[in-house]
DNA sequence: CCACGGCCTGATTC
DNA sequence: AGAATCAGGCCGT
């Protein structure tokens, strides 16, 4: 068993089970998932996070920023004076804006396009489950997510079997754009937003909302704001914004007033308001 | 540039 | 029961 000393608070359920991974599972007190394409499990004890790797050891510093604990909460929420934003914060206070794989979020927020949670999780299961390396820990299994190269060789028939619709046209566009470049995502981390967003705009089944969800849950864009159906209502509802105005300059709109961490922000609004308003 | 309707699918509602 | 409705949007017109 390996720890790290916790700094900033973690809550695990919080970080791994709202909306913006889908392939974690808790049994009895610890989460089983993938860092760093490698599977592990996970739990927080006396502020301290611990972790049992599978086979390969996962570096120490991919976990720390997996969870971008070098990033001081207190300090964002602190530093911005508005009223819901430190209500949510102190609801959930210890819910972490993730840094995952820009593969696996590209493709798992173009299926969540007009969907839900329970079937975003299945659908990336069952693709998992037929492309991905089969590891075990204890008693559980864990399937590693397929390469851009490995998702191209489907068939369309194949991708539907995953109950993926017409969302499988664009997933097998997008991994064939990929397929060739394997840098092509991880040279966003030195890119600035502008460029990562426009970028991310050219695949098929990626739109604003999608792409910001990708520069924010993986590739470290902290004022990317992605606006879905509970943002809007959000905007709407609380903030004043008129309904009639478009969906980017609701975005727009969000950046600028919520600022430099606007990204991490929106999670904690996001989650807010999916929780206790509908 | 903006508004609008259609869309795979599985769960839930009536 | 079986038809409508809904759900973390995108694309084409």
């Amino acid at each position: 068993m390996n720890k790290i000393i916790l700094k900033e608070k973690l809550d695990l359920e919080l970080s791994l089970f709202s909306g913006q991974a889908f392939r974690w599972e808790k049994k009895l007190d610890w989460y089983y998932g993938f860092i760093d394409n490698k599977f592990l499990k996970l739990r927080v004890k006396n502020n301290f996070l611990e972790y049992v790797c599978s086979e390969d050891l996962v570096a120490q510093n991919k976990i720390y920023d997996y969870f971008g604990l070098s990033i001081k909460y207190d300090v964002i929420f602190e530093n911005f004076d508005d009223e819901l934003s430190s209500i949510a914060y102190q609801k959930f206070k210890g819910m972490r804006v993730l840094n995952q794989d820009p593969w696996e979020c590209l493709i798992s927020f173009i299926i969540s396009a007009w969907s839900n949670v329970p079937k975003i999780s299945n659908t990336l299961h069952l693709l998992c489950k037929k492309l991905g390396r089969k590891y075990t820990l204890d008693e559980m299994i864990g399937y590693s997510f397929p390469s851009p190269v490995q998702i191209a060789d489907l068939t369309e028939f194949e991708m539907k079997s995953f109950g993926l619709g017409y969302r499988a046209k664009y997933i097998l566009k997008t991994s064939k754009i990929i397929k060739d470049n394997k840098t092509l995502l991880s040279d966003f981390y030195d890119k600035d937003y502008i460029d990562s967003l426009e970028f991310l705009l050219t695949f098929p089944g990626v739109g604003d909302k999608v792409a910001n969800c990708v520069l924010i849950y993986s590739l470290k864009k902290y004022n990317a704001f992605p606006v879905d159906l509970w943002v809007e209502r959000l905007l709407i509802e609380d903030y004043g914004l008129n309904k009639k105005m478009s969906l980017i300059n609701k975005r727009k709109w969000g950046q600028n007033y919520f600022g430099r961490y606007s990204g991490i922000i929106q999670h904690y609004l996001f989650h807010y308001k999916r929780k206790y308003n509908h």
